[in-house]
DNA sequence: AAGATAATAGCATTTTTATGCGATTAGGTT
DNA sequence: AACCTAATCGCATAAAAATGCTATTATCTT
């Protein structure tokens, strides 16, 4: 038996899950609530929360504020945004406050059953355009007028990621520190840079 | 009609996916290969190719290896890998060479048509445990034995991604430059590091 | 042959970072 | 009351980074 709770403020939706997820006799709602102060207000009442489905767009406080307040307290419960905000920002949020799948509203009751399945066979459900989203964050991003950086350049922006000094970058590509020193001019003026710092942010974006 | 190619070593699965694939009217196979030098020598031929579905483990160039290629000559077909191969490395990494989708071998051919309408559908098709793996990318790690950052050190990190200077840190948060090296300082001890490098690569790790 | 680019290296100078030491104020804990 | 932490600020100094300028060699393109 799974144990659920709902953080959903449009009274029908939540109702409409309520019935239908008690309806499978493998789940079973504990909490059902419409904001996330009344959620931390009632949680240590229920024995045990296995999956927690929750809206974003909340009275009071919003649900991307709420998840890490509740995975603070509940570590093991696994957190899935139901909401109909679809942008990147709050599905990054989201993940990095520690949701462990994002579905749209317009998902349907039966794929809701099956993504409460593979949570607990350790997926992650995802709407296929949530999924995309993140799977372009992967994909290098190649910016225009932005000049190629040659292998060796490459090789010294690596180090740099890795946090080496001008000496130790020196060291481990075995040339001079005033050689270093040059590539890094030329990865400046190719990035349109003028510290470390931003060189390693870009690499990090996949801006490289 | 969609334009599908496949590259699947596995003869009985590559001509299953092909009957299967052709019998549905919307779709069309028009290249099968078994290796990524056979796609090579024979992909000209083809007038257009939406979607290409390719394995990793191939005879001779791997997938994963061919993905770049095959994208800079087809940068607007859509590829899906459909392997056996579940670890993070190979899934990181044919995300960050191009791949839109990451399907494991028991996914059935039912929900591999799904897939593919779910790609044409601007959407990523994900199986679970894959979803899983990237979604626990974003999840921050705790290192044990790290000491929390107060809000205000976060705020200073944060400015540091951004690439600023102590000066510009200084005048963002409205502080003095020499709190800002106090800050910082409280920040290197509590991560254990010596250059804001390393403060940066961490934040982007989910390690802060 | 001339021109372009990549990789190497040196020297000088200014700016920024990293670090040592000390100090005050406000808020919370024991 | 004594103690701790977060946040603030100052001064000083050594190390590292950023930048300006020059120069050689090799390779590749036109």
């Amino acid at each position: 038996m799974t144990n659920i709770a709902l953080i959903e403020d449009d009274i029908e939706l939540k109702e409409l899950l309520e019935k239908y997820l008690n309806f499978q006799e493998q789940f079973k709602v504990v909490l059902s609530v419409i904001s996330a102060e009344d959620f931390f207000a009632k949680f240590m009442e229920i024995e045990q929360i296995d999956i927690l489905i929750m809206d974003i767009g909340l009275p009071g406080m919003n649900g991307i504020e709420a998840l890490p307040k509740i995975k603070q307290k509940l570590p093991n419960t696994e957190v899935v945004m139901l909401t109909v905000h679809d942008d990147s920002e709050k599905v990054f949020q989201s993940l990095k406050n520690g949701a462990s799948g994002y579905l749209l509203k317009n998902t349907s009751l039966e794929t809701i059953k099956e993504s409460i399945e593979q949570i607990l066979a350790g997926g992650s459900p995802m709407s296929p355009n949530i999924a995309r989203k993140i799977v372009d964050h992967f994909h290098p991003k190649p910016i225009e007028g932005q000049k190629e950086l040659s292998i060796r350049e490459k090789e010294i922006v690596l180090a740099l990621v890795d946090g080496l000094s001008y000496k130790l970058v020196a060291d481990r590509l075995k040339i001079s520190i005033d050689t270093v020193r040059q590539h890094i001019r030329s990865i400046y003026r190719k990035l349109n840079v003028n510290c470390k710092a931003e060189v390693i942010s870009k690499s990090y974006k996949g801006e490289i």
